[in-house]
Formats: C-alpha cells, structure tokens, sequence
DNA sequence: AAGACGAATGAAAAGGATTACATATCATGG
DNA sequence: CCATGATATGTAATCCTTTTCATTCGTCTT
C-alpha cells in the first residue's frame, strides 16, 4: 500500500506539498505541484480514505431513512441519492423507518458521529421533534417535510400536482370527481387533497363526501382495493378517480375490472409517481410523474453543501412534475 | 467527544487495558474489567470508528453489486443484506452493476481499500474472471454464481424449483406445459430450464420447440409481453406457462387477457419469486417462492466469516424454495 | 530461597492523512 | 543594503484506537 510518505520521496518533497497538491491548495507553486501529480501518477497513489476520515472527523456517510426500499417509488428515489454520493464520495447507511424509530436513529447517528449528514424521506407535516437536530446537523428533508421546522426540503408541487390532475379529469367533462387519498399525515397527501379541493371549487363543482376515500397510512395494496370498493359500489359513484399514489391506482382498476366498470369511459384514474405499475397491465395508467431521481440526486447535493459548510442558496427547492395521459383517462362520452 | 483516553484516567487505568475491555481480551481481570465497563457505561464511551478502522486497516463497508434496486426482487434480497448487514456494524455501499462494470468495481475497490468484501448479485454462469478476485479478497455469491468459480454462494434449488413448478403443473393435467425463459446466461435461467426439461421426460411429455419462449436478458416487461404473444397466439398453444419471474408472469397473463384466453381454465400461469407482482390484480399469480431475505441475510452472514477469516463451514448454500398457488393455476377440465 | 513462569497491566509505537506553526527564499521599498 | 512581507515549503503535532513489547508482581518449582 503505497502511503503519502512514499509520494513525498518520490516527488522529493514533504508530505505537507503532497497533502496540499492532493487538496488543491493554492499555496503550492506549479511547478512543484506538476512533479507531486507526476508521482502521484507513477504510483498510482491514493490516499487511505480511513486516514483521512479519522483526521478530519468525519466519516463521508450519509444516514437515508425511508420506510421501507422495497416499495419501487422509494427505490426509485434512493437510486437517485446513491447514484450522486457515489461521485461525492459518500457511502450511504439506509435504515428503514418501518422497523425503527427516525428520531432515536437520528439521535444516535449524531451522537455518535456515524454520519456526517442525513436525509429523511419520511416525516409527518406536523413533527416538531426534527428541528432540534438539523438546527446542529445537517439533514435533509426528501418529497416530505415537517411544516414546524425550517430544515432544508426538496420536492415537487404537491398542490399543484393535485390541482391540475383533478383540472384534467375535469377538462375531460368528467363532473364526478373521486379521490382516494390516504390516511397518513404526510404534507404530500395534504396538499395533493387541497390541490383536488381548490380544482373542484374553481369549475364550481361542489365536493361529495361520498366521492373521498382513504387507503391505509402506507397506500397498502389491500386497503386500496378497501377503498376503491366503498368509492365504486356506489349507486351514484364517481365518474373519475384521483388516486394519490400509482398503487392506490392500479388497485382502482382492478375494482372497477370486479365491478364490471370500463376503464377509462365509465370511470377514468389517474395515478401519481409514475413509477414501473403504471405499465404493467391495461389499461397503463395516466399519472402524475414525479421526477424520483432528481428529486434523490437535489437532496444529497443540497446535504453535501451542508456538510461543507456553505449554506444553501434555496432552502425549499421545487421540483417541477409531469403529466402522462395513457390508457385510464379518456374524454366523457355525453350519450353514455 | 469522549475518547478511550478519558474513561482511561475515570477508571484509572491505561487506555489499553480500556482497549481490551472493548475488545474482550480474556487478559483483563475481572475486578478491573469491572471498573472499566463502569467508566466506559457513566461516560457513555463509544469508541471512534474512524480511528478503528485506520488501525485495524479495515472499512467496515461491504460492497454490493446488484443490477438495479428498482425491481422488487433484488430490492427484497438487499432488504435482507442491509438488516443483518447493520447488526454486524457494516455499511453498504451499492453499486448498480447496469451502469457500471462490476469487473472494474471489484478491482478498484480492493486495489484502494474501499470495501472489507463483496456481495454479487448477478454474474453469468460461465464467467471465469471472478475466480482471480476471491481468491484473495472475501466475495460471496447472492442467487446466482459463476460455475467455473468455487467462490462461495447462496441460492435456492432452482433445478428443483423449476422441476417442481412444471410437474405442479403437469399435475394439474396440463400436457401442453410451455415456458417463458430469458434470454441470460444465468445460472438459475438454466437451472430452471433443465427443471423444466426434465420434469417434462419424467411425465412422459416431449418437449415442443414452439412452446419456449425468452424475454430478453433483464427479463423487461416489453419483451415477456413479446414472448408471451409468440406462445399464445399460436393455433396449438400451450394450456400452461412456466414463467421464471413474477414479471414474465404477469406479462403472460396480460396477453392471455387480450387474446381473450381465460385464466387460469385456458391457461394456467406459474411466476417465479414470489415479489409483490404476484398480488397486483386478479388472478393473483401461483407461484416457486424465493426467501428473498434470508438469502440476502445469508450471504452476509457468511461473507462476515470470510472477512474474519474464519473458513466458511459450507460454501455453497442452498436456502429452501417454496410454492404458492393462488389463482392462475386450476385443474384442466376434459371437457374443455 | 533463587529462578522461572504466568498473569495483569502499562508505555509507547503504529496506522496515514491533515494542518498549525516554523522556516526559508525572494522581491520590494526605504 | 537591510527590514518587511509575501510566498513556498518543511517539521511535527494531532486525530483515536489497537497492539507490540516491556514491566511488575505473585506463585510455583526445585
């Protein structure tokens, strides 16, 4: 293992030039740092990462904590994240927030220096508890976030996002618009709700509570079908469907197959994340896209910046989203 | 940031007695082992990583290479590593060997240190380079291995598996079993195939060119649906599928769905693996189950031995199979 | 009772990089 | 021509733990 003592022989110089070069500093005349990056070169050097850690005090990881990786929409946005800390340099330690509690994990990562930042995909709209930690930690926060505490977020216009799905559905002369949302506390269902609200008032559509209906905390697949039931059994049922999550869509279309309800002329759905179910079965599901790996990529930039010290330029960076329309939405035939 | 120095002076003994406490050397006595883990517990001492790592010339990282983390399968088997892989202390670093070159990964990582050892997800059967790299760095195979190599592995029985899902199906008085492979050189591709093979002769049936099929090397959905289409819209087509994955699966069942070909009275479907596909719509798929998890844990466990450098009691681990029938296989009915 | 041995502990080196501080060199201004 | 300051480089301390080697002390052997 060729050390940066070895170097410094090499080049003739000391290890201070050697660590300097490799550092670029400015202090070290041309000259000099040419011979260092020619032996550095020659020998194939490259400095122990361990060494390096212990002298700086920091450990190049990052804590990612997700409720759970085998769900494809975080999949998707991890892939993101670790793709970029791998050209930073960083490790990743994911931790599923299923089987442990964020704060504890958090608690102790700090305490005991394990990570030199976090990123949390995860978290209810209302925690208070995440400030006190990113106020001397740098953390953050990915598609959610806690409205309470100013630590740093990236996600896309849930609002928005809810307000122009359901805008579709309407310009598509559907007037019975559903939603099945879900019952966790994330700021993404809350606004995605808000969103479908607003949309339904400004076409001057009144909302039914009979048309809203919730899946599970974590858009399970069985209590999606719960939900798509209770909304379509109806004798007077929706003519269209905002479903929050792709999941919950796909779930949607497979109640109406049940019910012997066309998809999209007696009921269109509209999906969210556009994540891999959308094209699994027809009809492939007309969908909100959420730009996963940007969204992964933006937050372990801004976390770098954090680490390093600089402070962000945007705290609360949007991401823009997208619209598909596939094979679950289709106009409102008057005569049906 | 308490250090090994401080709970030394609290306990009033040298920092490498501290050490050996730490480490559970038999070399300490115990009254002084005593004092020690008391000092160490009324400080909350934990010792620095880094510095261990630096001394110790480890990382405490492991590498895994995986194809994507995006599809459930390889998602669920790295659930399994990272679980055990934190109660070991390790964290992992994952690369996506579709964008990357896992020959090259390999070697960077053991020419700088980056990593204690390696898990490989993914590795064509007659692959010969990998043999070079394990015989001087711990490597453990996950799910498939590379035969001309007598690194370790972990894996099911997929000779077996594929044998019995085609004799479940033969059971089921089907005779016009066909399959839907892929176009890899796996292992677990050709094991399953021979199953297939075999199960058939065994039966007394003759294999038929015309009812095996291949989707393309990363078993895509676009092509399983190409696959699926060649098979079934054949005059004489098969009145079952032996699909090895849950995605090819679904696939089938698609098509068969446009055809206008019932499942599972027309044609009965078997998937592979057993991921969240299966459960996605009606008929919800049968299907050879993968413990995804204990594999993942599996291969951990062992690679932690070979790190120790303690030989590994059984290199090549078969983990059990199982088999799941829900709703896309049924009994042939003669009067069909 | 002296020497040998084993057990328990301590002192200090080692691991490899970064960096505070010291020093050397050179140019500039008075 | 010397003092001053800037620039470039070197020396050595530092980060914290593990581990080798040395030392101490008590016990056993003969």
């Amino acid at each position: 293992m060729v050390t940066i003592a070895d170097v410094a022989k090499a080049a003739g110089v000391s290890v201070a030039t050697v660590s300097r070069v490799m550092n670029h500093s400015s202090l070290v005349a041309e000259p000099t740092a040419k011979v260092v990056r020619e032996a550095i070169e020659r020998l194939s050097y490259v400095p122990n990462q361990q060494a390096r850690n212990l002298r700086r005090n920091e450990s190049k990881t990052v804590l990612v904590l997700l409720p759970n990786i085998t769900n494809p929409y975080y999949a998707n946005v991890f892939d993101g994240i670790n793709e970029r800390a791998q050209a930073l340099g960083y490790t990743l330690f994911l931790c599923s927030t299923e089987r442990q509690d964020p704060e504890a994990l958090l608690k102790e990562t700090i305490e005991y220096k394990r990570a030199d930042g976090a990123i949390l995909m995860h978290i209810d709209r209302d925690e208070r508890w995440l400030q006190k930690y990113s106020d001397r930690f740098p953390i953050v926060q990915c598609c959610e976030y806690a409205a309470p505490c100013d630590t740093a977020h990236v996600s896309v216009d849930n609002y928005r996002a809810g307000y122009e799905a359901t805008s579709y559905l309407v310009g598509l002369g559907r007037r019975k618009v559903g939603i099945i949302s879900s019952a966790n506390r994330m700021m993404s269902t809350l606004q995605r709700m808000r969103g479908y609200q607003d949309a339904l008032s400004d076409a001057g559509i009144s909302l039914e509570d009979r048309y809203i209906a919730c899946s599970d905390e974590s858009y399970s697949y069985m209590s999606s079908l719960q939900a798509a039931r209770e909304l379509l059994s109806q004798p007077d049922r929706p003519d269209a469907l905002f479903c929050i999550s792709d999941a919950i869509a796909l779930a949607a279309v497979v109640v109406a197959g049940e019910l012997g309800i066309s998809v999209p002329e007696e009921v269109s759905v509209v999906g969210f994340d556009d994540v891999i179910y959308t094209q699994m079965i027809h009809p492939y599901l007309s969908t909100m896209i959420q730009p996963c790996l940007a969204l992964g990529e933006r937050a372990i930039d801004m976390l770098d910046q954090l680490i390093a010290g600089h402070p962000l330029e945007n705290r609360n960076v949007v991401l823009p989203h997208g619209f598909i329309a596939r094979e679950s939405t289709c106009p409102l035939r008057e005569d049906a």
